[in-house]
Order: C-alpha cells, then structure tokens, then sequence
DNA sequence: TGTATATTCTGAACACAGTTCAGTGAACGA
DNA sequence: TCGTTCACTGAACTGTGTTCAGAATATACA
C-alpha cells in the first residue's frame, strides 16, 4: 500500500496521455529535485526550490508527493538502487566468503565518504542496506542479506568462530557506518587516516588485538577474570 | 577569541548590576532551550519557542547569542561535561588498560543511546570525543585523550599487539559511534540485540573472528594473498 | 535628587520554509 | 461543440531564523 502517486487509474484506462503528463512532471520535479539535492545536501533542500528548478509551481509538488519527506523518499530510492549496484559488484567475483565480507566493508565505506549527500540520505530515510526495502526488487540481493550471506557461509565453511549471526552483523555494519560518519564530521579533514583504518580493521576483525597465546574462547562461555 | 558574550567591560569595572542581569537572562534562556530541546530534539528545536519559554522576545536572544547554531553550541557543553564525566566515572576505578579501554567503550554506548538528545546535538556540533575543546577544562581529561591513553598503557604492557594507535582508537571510536547511531535509527526497535553485541565487539576485538590458528602477523607487514 | 548616558529588551518587519486550497485553463470524451 | 476532468497556478496561512529602530530600563554623573 505504498502508493505514493495517486494514480486513479479510471475504469477501462482511460486519460491515457493524462497520466503520461503526470508521469513526465513528475520526472521533471525527481531529476530537478536530484540536481539541487547533490547541491545542497539533504539538510538545506528545499521544496520550493526544488519545484522552481523543474517549471512548476510550489503547491503542485503535492500532487505527486504526500509531502516533503515523501518526495525525499522517493529520491533515496535512487540511492539505494545506486548503493545495491556498488555493494553487489564489490562481491561479484569473489567466492571466498571472507574475501566477500571485507569486499563488502570496503564497498560500503567507499561508497559513503565517495556519495556523502546520497548516504546522507539513505541513512534519513532508513533506507541503508536494505532492511527497508523499497520497491522490492526482486532482480538484486539485499545488501543486507549480503552481508548475513557472507557471514554465514564464513561460519559454515569453518574460517570463523561460530556464533551468532546477527549480532555479528550488526557489528560489522556498525563498524563501516560509524567510519563513515566519523569521516562525513569530525575526521573530514584527515582522509589520510582511512587507509589505515582500513588496515587496523581488517586485523583487529581476523586476529584481535590480543598479543598472547589467546586459547581461543568456546562459543558460549567466557572467563570474565582471567 | 570565541567570546560569544559581548561583555564590554568598560574602563574601571563599571556597570556591574547590568552584567549580573545579563548573565541571569543568558542562564535563563539556555536553561528554557535545554528544557525545550530534550523534548522536540535538535532536528525540531526552535528559537522563538525557546525565548518564549524564557519568558522574553525572539530577537532578544541576539543579544546573548550569534545565531542559533551558536546557541545550540552552548547548549552542547552542558552535554559535553556529562560526556566526559561519564568517561571518566567509568574508568575512575579500573586500572587495567584493557579494561578501561572496554569500558570507555561500554560507556560511550550507554551514554549514547540513554541521552539520545545530548548524543545528536554533540554530534552536531562536532564536540564529540572532545576533540574540539570546548571551554579548556583543565580539570577533566578529554575523552579521546582517555581513550587513546588505555590504548597507549595496552601496548606499552604488552598486551596488545604493537600498531600505530591513532587509527586504532579512530577505529573504536567509529565502532561505539556506529553502534549508537544504529540503535537510533534502524536498531531502535531492537534494543533486546545491544548484549549480544557487546558480546560480539568485545570477542571479536578480543580474539579475532578467525577459527584457526591464526600466526599473529608481524606489527608491519602483511602477506596478501594466503 | 535630577539628568544624561548606556544597556536591555520589545515588537514589528523581512525572507524563506512547508503546506493548503479555491480557482483557472487546457486536454479529453462524447 | 459542449461538459467534464484534471494538472496546475498563485495566493494565503503558519512557522522559522534574523534584523533593527525605538521603547523601556538601569546606571553614572551632577
């Protein structure tokens, strides 16, 4: 039921070159509304201007969006088909379910600090890696589920400890997002640190940051005073 | 030179009773904003409702504050002492660096996710971490500093494998951060998920995720291709 | 005390935001 | 050609941050 365009498709399909009116305009107010979002970022947009760039006037974006944030929405859509390719062809050739992993995290962090003002957005719209999917695609995997994927077969396959899947996920996704976050604020003027960041994580993540013989711990239980 | 006051002592200290007026109407404003922030938010937080609530007009605000990203600013050091103090009450008793280190970590967590509010708006204002220092407190150490001195002291020890630090406490500082910024968004409705990942940060940090016997790499190469 | 000066504060105004809606005008089917 | 439909405009409403001339008030000096 989420019809954002109210299209009242009348009996028998009539108001034929009606609807493509409707369709082109509101093309014309998602490509005009694109432009000035990669402009301004999704802080500073806004409607009106959106509407005056695309020829029409303020009141008629409603015709074709509930609102503002409805309009948002459907330019992230945009986005994450965008952030799906990205994530999809990081892991297109690879096999080893680790390889797949770190590809992804990789992928992810790259896309973010590359397409701030789509990531931005993606993350407004609760739109990121696709638990929220929009238009249901069947064609392309979620990004998601790429992850949990990897992550799965890395366990089955033996190459990491058991345990359980999602929280490990969880994890990782946190991991990537607060590197991007960190990199779109307070570290946006030190680009140089990513590549070692990169470095740090993909160690700490496969060996710990421990020095010692570390008997590596069984699934369940952990000693809490060593 | 961030005097946001206009105090203009005059020659010889003169007009005292109008400097205490000033700073009762400035406290009064900001303790209206902190009240009215923790309930709209900062996305939502409005100057004229803010005035009114301290009871004076909306362009008297001007006279105590640049602008209001400047009185939002202000508002974030009340929340970056609680920050701090939280950092440091969480390792006020450990002596351990790898303990603190996880504990830091925990706190921040906690932090984040309890005072939401507070979270966004240091955020915001890029008063995190404290990296950008406020009003140069002396009397309290900057988080970052305490994070990066548990890591530094882990080393030092032997505990942790050597490497260069400012990556690795980016790394852990973008890890809690990501963590926060999830359960405020996709996570929110799934807060039962915050142990297990705990559990996940700290034996993966800890031990790694790998199974088998995982030859430490030395601290500065790394063979790429197994 | 009375007067002059300085400071605090108000209230109206401006530009811009999102949103609503009565009315216009053009395309459409009959 | 006539009605009907429907995309669209343009004005209006509320609310935002911000500015500023001037009122109100407190201070300093006589």
């Amino acid at each position: 039921m989420l019809d954002q365009s109210p299209q009242k498709n009348g009996p028998d399909g009539k108001s034929r070159r009606a609807t493509l009116s409707r369709d082109r305009a509101r093309q014309a107010l998602l490509k005009a509304s694109a432009e000035l979002f990669l402009e301004t970022g999704v802080e500073q947009f806004s409607l009106r201007q959106a509407a005056e760039r695309a020829g029409q006037s303020p009141g008629n974006v409603y015709n074709y969006f509930k609102d503002k944030e409805d309009l948002l929405r459907s330019l992230a859509h945009e986005a994450v088909t965008r952030f799906n390719q990205a994530q999809g062809q990081a892991v297109s050739e690879l096999s080893d379910p680790l390889e797949r992993y770190f590809a992804l995290g990789r992928a992810y962090i790259d896309f973010g600090i590359e397409h701030r003002a789509w990531y931005r957005l993606l993350q407004r719209t609760d739109l990121l890696m696709g638990r929220v999917d929009p238009h249901g695609n069947q064609g392309e995997e979620s990004s998601f589920n790429l992850l949990t994927g990897s992550l799965q077969a890395a366990m089955d396959a033996g190459k990491i400890r058991p345990q359980p899947l999602m929280p490990l996920a969880a994890l990782s996704w946190a991991m990537v997002h607060g590197i991007v976050d960190l990199f779109h604020g307070p570290l946006g003027n030190e680009p140089a640190l990513l590549p070692a960041i990169y470095q740090a994580m993909n160690e700490s993540l496969l060996h710990g940051l421990l020095t010692t013989t570390n008997h590596p711990p069984s699934p369940t239980s952990r000693k809490k005073n060593p």
